[in-house]
RNA sequence: GGCCCGUUGGUCAAGUGGUUAAGACACCGCCCUUUCACGGCGGUAACAUGGGUUCGAGUCCCGUACGGGUCACCA
């Protein structure tokens, strides 16, 4: 490798200090569950060696640029507490932290690669309309290499070129990978692919072994779809005769698709749920992170439940798996579950407030009352609406709700109850369980039957469900005396 | 189609030559109980397949099937 200064200098810019991993999003769109579940582990690898997190945005394809991508990613990782040490926002000793903003470098080490013989100018005859599609043989696309001078002149007169790496013709290479082990292919397999656009941009592949040279990057975490060109990868590194990184390859993250049954990579295309749309329907952060944590990776006990700081004192690349791994939310939903009930009540009573205010417009009822009866019977936040919406009003119901065999109750029997319950509950001079449990229990005694055969009559007549959070006593003190009269009083009217 | 990777119950998975093949979710049953839930107890359910190697294979090797990835001037 010729001595250039400039190489000299980006050299002595990396940092030699322990494991630096990188999150290098392209600001295309969402953050996947997978792209999610690849950002996490990067960061666990980081924080367990006590290392850096560098987050690096690859935006070198100028055509998919999607505004405000960029905000979903910061805003995503800082939910989420992967905080990064270096990055666009933060700085850092090997920015800058987006690729555009270093379409400098990536020619320069080009050039040192055509110098080399690793690389070559070439100009290609075939034009994008003549694309064929459908047919795998397509091969490599038929161009011409071009001299320096060629180029030049080319470039002068406003034609492009491109930059392509020089495979070996034969021999094979291999590579190692801390979860799949070694992988070896033959390099005649291998074609030479582009390494600079005619745009003057880098491709993905180019760009990513060049910065995670310059930026010290130890651990490289990715996708199992990056799997096949890391040989590619590999012979860069070799030509530039820069140390080969480690490779974590990680799995997809499957769905099953509900039409077919078959199973499919998630693809925000098939509306799977991205980490935003998971929030949105009340799921818990801390609950996604730890889910995603174990989809795919597995810590080898029993034990499930994890923050994240002792996820990153556990996590071992060991226990990642190879296989792809199938997003169940039904899972997702128990760990939010437990998550929900494991919540301080003031906790659970601020997150939850919001739902049940869509549904609960009285002013007068007690929002943290309800949010107490919600919090153990609650998987997820956007259930709650539906749960409580009878706190507002009683909905329509039919009679047949007063018939519950194991209670005992029919028609007849639960309008003769709530006639009688009427005067006593009228009668009540404190309006909290204890009182109210009592004029219940007094009752069930006094007719000689089971506090159920009162108890559920009146939960029906209060709530028009079946089912609520919470038992008649309960639900009848938060709707306090006045509403509760209310509701028996046009109960009987109803069954009358 | 070529190349690469994978395959333990419906799902996540433990398991690194000798186990009655964990555990969790989901599902079912029972108990608890003022509905539902929570909680407790129990249950159904798996090593894709055929050959090797070995005293012995879910664990190692080969084939087959199935699944996934890749074969872009996208990442």
């Amino acid at each position: 490798m010729p001595d250039k200064k400039w190489l000299s200098d980006m050299e002595a810019r990396i940092p030699h200090d322990g494991v630096r991993t990188r999150f290098a999003p392209s600001p295309t769109g969402y953050m996947h569950v997978g792209n999610l579940r690849t950002a996490l582990y990067t960061w666990l690898i980081a924080r367990h060696a006590g290392g850096k997190f560098i987050l690096r945005i690859e935006d070198t394809d100028q055509g998919r640029l999607v505004e405000g991508a960029v905000d979903v990613i910061y805003r995503t990782l800082a939910e989420c507490g992967l905080d990064h040490d270096e990055g666009p926002d933060v700085g850092g000793p090997v920015g800058p932290y987006i690729q555009t903003e270093r379409r400098g470098f990536y020619k320069e080490y080009a050039e040192l690669l055509i110098e080399s013989g690793h690389a070559y100018r070439c100009f290609c005859e075939k034009t994008e309309s003549e694309e064929d599609s459908g047919d795998f043989d397509r091969g490599p696309d038929p161009c011409r290499s071009l001299s320096r001078e060629e180029a030049d002149r080319r470039a002068a007169a406003g034609e492009s070129y491109v930059i392509r790496q020089k495979m070996p013709d034969s021999g094979s290479t291999t590579f190692h990978d801390a979860v799949y082990g070694d992988i070896t292919v033959k390099n005649k397999e291998l074609e030479d692919q582009i390494l600079i656009k005619s745009d003057g941009l880098p491709t993905y592949n180019f760009a990513n072994v060049i910065d995670d040279h310059l930026m010290g990057i130890t651990h490289v975490v990715r996708g199992a779809e990056y799997l096949s060109s890391a040989p590619k990868y590999n012979l860069l590194y070799d030509a530039f005769g820069w140390p080969v990184p480690t490779y974590v390859h990680c799995s997809s993250v499957m769905v099953t698709d509900s039409e077919t049954g078959n199973t499919r990579k998630m693809s925000k295309r098939h509306g799977d749920p991205s980490y935003e749309d998971l929030i949105a329907a009340g799921y818990l952060t801390p609950a996604v992170v730890n889910y995603v944590a174990l989809l795919g990776w597995s810590p080898g006990g029993e034990r499930e439940i994890y923050s994240l700081s002792e996820l990153a004192e556990i996590f071992d690349i060991h226990g990642v798996s190879k296989s792809p791994a199938v997003f169940d939310i039904n899972k997702l939903t128990y760990f939010n579950a437990e998550y929900l009930r494991a919540m301080p009540a003031e906790d659970f009573g601020r997150v939850a407030e919001p739902w049940i205010k869509k549904a609960v417009t009285s002013s007068d009822l007690d929002i943290s009352q309800i949010a107490a009866l919600l919090q153990q019977r609650t998987e997820k936040l956007s259930d709650i609406p539906e749960k409580v919406d009878f706190f507002d009003a009683v909905p329509e119901y039919s009679t047949d709700l007063y018939v519950h065999k194991k209670s005992k109750t029919d028609v007849p029997g639960s309008l003769d109850t709530l006639k009688k319950l009427l005067p006593a509950l009228e009668a009540a001079e404190s309006w909290d369980d204890e009182t109210i449990l009592k004029v219940l229990t007094d009752m069930a005694e006094a007719e000689g039957v089971k506090n159920a055969k009162i108890m559920w009559p009146l939960r029906i007549a209060i709530t028009g469900k079946a089912v609520t959070p919470g038992g008649a006593v309960e639900i009848a003190r938060i709707l306090g005396k006045g509403r509760t009269l209310e509701r028996v009083r046009a109960a009987i009217s109803m069954l009358s």
